[in-house]
RNA sequence: GGCGGUGUAGCUCAGUUGGUUAGAGCGCGGGACUCAUAAGCCCGAGGUCGUAGGUUCAAUCCCUACCGCCGCUACCA
């Protein structure tokens, strides 16, 4: 075993294979998480591409960073509009359901949030339009004319694929504002002969109209800077934002709506007329807000700066790939904005460290589709097979680089086959063996030195750290694999050990080896624990463990008496090499944590649900 | 149409900054065992790395073209 002295001032010993980090003074993770927008409840392809955060963030805390993880429901825009007015209920009442349903999601997935909010809490409308306020003062945000479409009866606002005409070039009805699907012309929506609104399908109307725009040009050298220094981003994430940047220019944030945050006072229009901050634009803004509504909430309110200053912090932003350029242009270019007009008090803030972006999960070979009933709801999978089923095949086969496709059936089998077979089996016939010749107590035979003994404690010590390097660097999947890996060779050593076999001999060769495999299962468990944090918890129970190793997120009311997700996560494990766990009672006696799945019988209950 | 991605064993995916026999898990075939959720362990069979050219001493990995699939195309993140 390797011993080095760490550069912290303390300098004492510590142990190569137990991550040095958390020897160092706790620094500051910041893992925020794409805010979904509140249409409903969530797909799995929202899951595989925000439970990552999870993963990192109870990683991070294992290891003794202070992590502040946040998030809230997107609840603004033209299609929860349109959504409420369908249901024949008030905006407000619609995305204080759907939001609702997606607590419910990150709460049954496990997502630690330390806040999970929503762009409608005042606290979030108050930043933005400060924000916004303060970019208009410095010429970063300036009054100008584009053309609008809106329904003539309505008067609502459409995007250019919500009109609908003939095509001019080929005649074909149904063509788009953006595009004719059958002759593939490119179409303005003012080329379309008689357009109407696909949503009502009422005349459009073109009128110029009045809208504040984002000086995204003034930014450009600012931002490229951002994406080409940044030694983080993925190179997907990369190539998106570099392909977009040579042509920054303007773009409007505001809308004519009634369902968005006001302009703020003093910066609305001279004619009088009705303007909201545009979604894109009050947002992303959401991660800064979120963490300032925490601290209030918490009743320290300068504690979010710690996330927020340079150097203090290193900040994760998880999301699916087609939100990078909100992350990478759109984000950056409002904080240089922001940072070139600093007002006394104020702190400099900080751009995105690590632009985390995962690729889609389809379904069947296309994207899920809710619309199309194409789609897997996080809330029936866990349903059916609980969360860290679902974890467990997200991370291990979800669309990590490149996009993936979702399967009941894979998952199953990977749950069967893997989860179960190879690490519930282990812990089942372990407990099994502990409970029969040991009346149940943990055996801590000292000294057990055989080569064979201390090959399999190495190998499980020094998984730490390739595991946690894994996940530093964003390859989860790798690292699930390396764990299990690892237990493969617990599989393998207790077969050619096989301590079943002197049960007559106490103090024996059994002893010994339940005494490695029990100490192997306690740290197995541990690596696991960001992953399966649910199934982690049992295990360390059934061993006879009290304390929390994974804690869960719970819903409480903000200071608006909005429901939002909070936890106390100060009981998280220790990610480093222990033994604590011999001499104890195991509680029920043999333990089965994993339940074996009949194919047949999810896939009935499955298809049912779609 | 434009932009981008992608095509590697039956399946889901790694990987190669170009270099001797291309990897994993699952699935499949065979074997020995029985503590264990018929799980675990051992052995094995499967791939001309989408197609055709080019660059190179050498390409699955670079370039070009083509074919297939997927996504985006700005006011639904």
């Amino acid at each position: 075993m390797i011993f080095y002295y760490n550069n912290n001032e303390r300098g004492h010993l510590i142990e190569n294979n137990t991550s040095s980090q958390r020897e160092q003074v706790a620094r500051k993770i910041g893992v925020f998480v794409a805010w979904p927008y509140s249409s409903g409840p969530r797909h799995v392809g929202h899951g595989a591409a925000l439970l990552p955060a999870d993963v990192v963030a109870r990683y991070e805390r294992s290891r003794g960073s202070d992590v502040l993880m946040v998030s809230g429901t997107d609840e603004y825009g033209t299609p929860n509009l349109i959504a409420a007015e369908k249901k024949g209920m008030s905006t407000k009442d619609f995305v204080d359901m759907t939001s609702a349903i997606i607590r419910k999601d990150f709460i049954d997935l496990g997502m630690s949030f330390d806040w999970f909010t929503h762009t409608t809490s005042p606290n979030h409308a108050e930043v933005a339009q400060n924000i916004f306020a303060n970019l208009v003062d410095s010429g970063y945000v300036t009054l100008g004319t584009m053309n609008g479409s809106f329904d003539s009866i309505t008067s609502q606002a459409l995007p250019d694929r919500y009109v609908e005409g003939t095509c001019p070039r080929c005649g074909t009805e149904g063509a788009r504002g953006d595009q004719c699907d059958n002759c593939t012309s490119l179409l303005d929506p003012t080329d379309l002969i008689d357009p109407h609104s696909s949503l009502t399908k009422n005349p459009v109307e073109f009128r110029p109209t009045q809208h504040y725009f984002l000086n995204l040009d003034l930014l450009k050298n600012e931002v490229e800077e951002f994406i080409e220094q940044n030694p983080n981003l993925r190179t997907e994430a990369k190539k998106l934002s570099s392909s977009l940047i040579s042509e920054l220019r303007p773009r409007a944030i505001t809308r004519e709506l009634s369902w968005g945050i006001p302009l703020p006072k003093g910066y609305e229009l001279e004619n009088g007329e009705n303007r909201v901050l545009y979604v894109w634009f009050e947002a992303v803004i959401g991660y800064l807000s979120a963490s300032i509504e925490w601290a209030k909430n918490k009743g320290n309110p300068e504690a979010w700066k710690d996330w927020w200053t340079e150097n203090k912090s290193k900040n994760y932003y998880f999301m699916g790939k087609d939100n990078v350029p909100f992350h990478t242009i759109i984000w950056p270019a409002i904080i240089a904005a922001k940072n070139h007009n600093v007002r006394d008090g104020e702190v400099i803030l900080k751009k995105p460290d690590i632009i985390a972006s995962s690729g889609n999960l389809n379904f069947g070979g296309s994207k899920f589709s809710s619309s199309r009933g194409n789609v897997a709801y996080i809330k029936d999978m866990i349903k059916i097979v609980g969360p860290d089923a679902l974890r467990y095949y997200l991370i291990s086969s979800g669309p990590e680089n490149r996009d993936s496709n979702f399967a009941v059936e894979d998952l199953i089998l990977k749950y069967n086959n893997e989860l179960l077979a190879k690490w519930g089996n282990l812990v089942s016939r372990v407990t099994n063996l502990i409970e029969r010749d040991f009346n149940g107590i943990v055996p801590s035979k000292e000294n057990i030195n055989s080569v064979s003994d201390q090959d399999l404690l190495n190998h499980v010590a020094t998984t730490y750290k390739t595991v946690g390097e894994l996940i530093e660097s964003g390859k989860l999947s790798a690292a699930l694999r390396e764990v299990m890996d690892c237990i493969a060779h617990a599989n393998k050593y207790i077969v050619e050990e096989k301590p079943w076999e002197d049960t007559s001999i106490k103090n024996g060769r059994s002893e010994e080896v339940l005494t490695a495999l029990s100490i192997f299962i306690e740290n197995i468990n541990k690596l696991l624990c960001p992953f399966i944090p649910h199934a982690s918890q049992k295990v360390s129970n059934a061993f006879g463990q009290k304390d929390i190793i994974s804690p869960m997120p719970i819903e409480i009311k903000n200071q608006y008496g909005q429901g939002v997700l909070s936890g106390d996560y100060s009981q998280s494990l220790d990610w480093k090499y222990t033994k604590n766990w011999l001499g104890n009672k195991l509680s029920g006696g043999k333990a089965v944590i994993f339940p074996k799945f009949k194919n047949e019988e999810i896939l009935k209950v499955f298809n049912d649900l779609l």
